[in-house]
DNA sequence: CCCCACTGTCACCAATCGGTGAGTAGCGAG
DNA sequence: CTCGCTACTCACCGATTGGTGACAGTGGGG
């Protein structure tokens, strides 16, 4: 009833929008999954649903279950896009840099992840999303960005060889945990630890920090 | 009218249980606090709301309200409770201890703060939420998690003074973010970056690795 | 031309949410 | 015993959720 209302009596004319929805599914197909995403790296995954994606969208939510199949294909195919994550993010000239020793390549990649993650809110909010809950959906996502992430750091490392005597999947694990916190953090807080993160000087110190760990390590 | 249906069926003789709620404040409120830290540990702050809470605590809904002003101060209560996370699970020979350099002091302090994040499940979820939300309410809580943590920090340091020419706030805010994020991914996913973290044996490998980064940077 | 498949819309469902106002039950003071 | 305060319960509110079935408009192929 109050819904029907207000349809009349604001859909009729609307001040020359566009008068009626065109019928292009690929194009209704891609709104949604931007609708998705942009919801998402917005406002993260607490009020992240059918409704909500279908508002944004300017559709129907039945739409999303006919071309997704609910959310739940929606999110998947936000995880296969993620697969763009890295041709969109690694620095194409990374093979030609002159990157000499291990520890090198894992100062620049650790600077280069805390950028990359720092101005991507929907990696962000991905990220997020994976550490507070532990459904399917999550994992599928949690997957697909942890895949993105192992191509990118293969793909950066070339042939070097990490040292000798040092569990380099352990301590990059730590290092890459730090970061991602550090980003997290930052996020939504503004500091971590009692370390403010807000302007780009408290980001110098803290990519310094980082530096000077990366380096302790790896010489 | 279900509501009703299943009420009369459950709650008139549910085994020789507790046959009417006693009429104890105090106990009352006890019990709603000890539901929402359980349900906040148990199934993080997802489903965390006052119909859940009341369902749990075993009352109604408006007793939350009355007792607590809803589940603002609930959190509110609950974050004066992380106050005496401190003392329960600071080793109190601490002091005591043969911590001769910087760096002795904060390998302990950093396996020590992975242990007891490792076992408690509440401050992981509101570590967890203060990462995924930044509203009035976790504001609070991740004040009073943060209060706690310095306190616990500034108690183990004792006189031992960091080294020079190393921004120690800035090093240890990057050390704490990689064991909080550790514990977090682990306590979701079972792994980060890549790194399994399931089994004591994965959490040797990671706590090895983390005492080398340490070393790494202080020595 | 008509028909049918496809795109999109709408109305409705049960369930749950946070929140409130009114009422009941028990205990202690007078 | 009675009164009144307090602990507690209940019934309801509007809004919103995920989900479904029926319908309308359109355009292309027979």
């Amino acid at each position: 009833m109050l819904n029907e209302a207000i349809n009349l009596e604001i859909l009729p004319e609307a001040g020359g929008e566009p008068e009626r929805r065109v019928r292009d599914r690929g194009a209704t197909e891609r709104a949604i999954l931007a609708a998705a995403k942009g919801l998402l790296a917005e406002h993260g995954f607490q009020n992240f649903g059918i409704n909500a994606v279908a508002r944004r969208a300017g559709c129907d939510k039945q739409l999303i279950y006919r071309y997704y199949g609910g959310l739940d294909g929606l999110v998947e195919a936000i995880g296969a896009d993620l697969g763009t994550w890295v041709k969109d993010r690694i620095p194409e000239d990374a093979g030609g840099m002159f990157l000499l020793t291990y520890g090198d390549l894992m100062e620049r990649l650790s600077l280069l992840l805390l950028d990359a993650l720092r101005d991507d809110p929907l990696m962000r909010r991905i990220l997020a999303w994976e550490i507070s809950e532990n459904t399917e959906q999550v994992r599928r996502l949690s997957e697909a960005r942890s895949k993105a992430l192992a191509l990118w750091l293969e793909r950066m490392r070339g042939s070097l060889a990490p040292p000798k005597g040092v569990d380099a999947a352990a301590v990059n694990a730590v290092i890459i945990a730090a970061i991602q916190h550090l980003v997290l953090a930052a996020a939504s807080g503004g500091q971590c630890a009692g370390l403010s993160l807000k302007t780009s000087k408290d980001w110098e110190k803290a990519a310094t920090a980082l530096k000077r760990i990366v380096r302790g390590v790896y010489g």
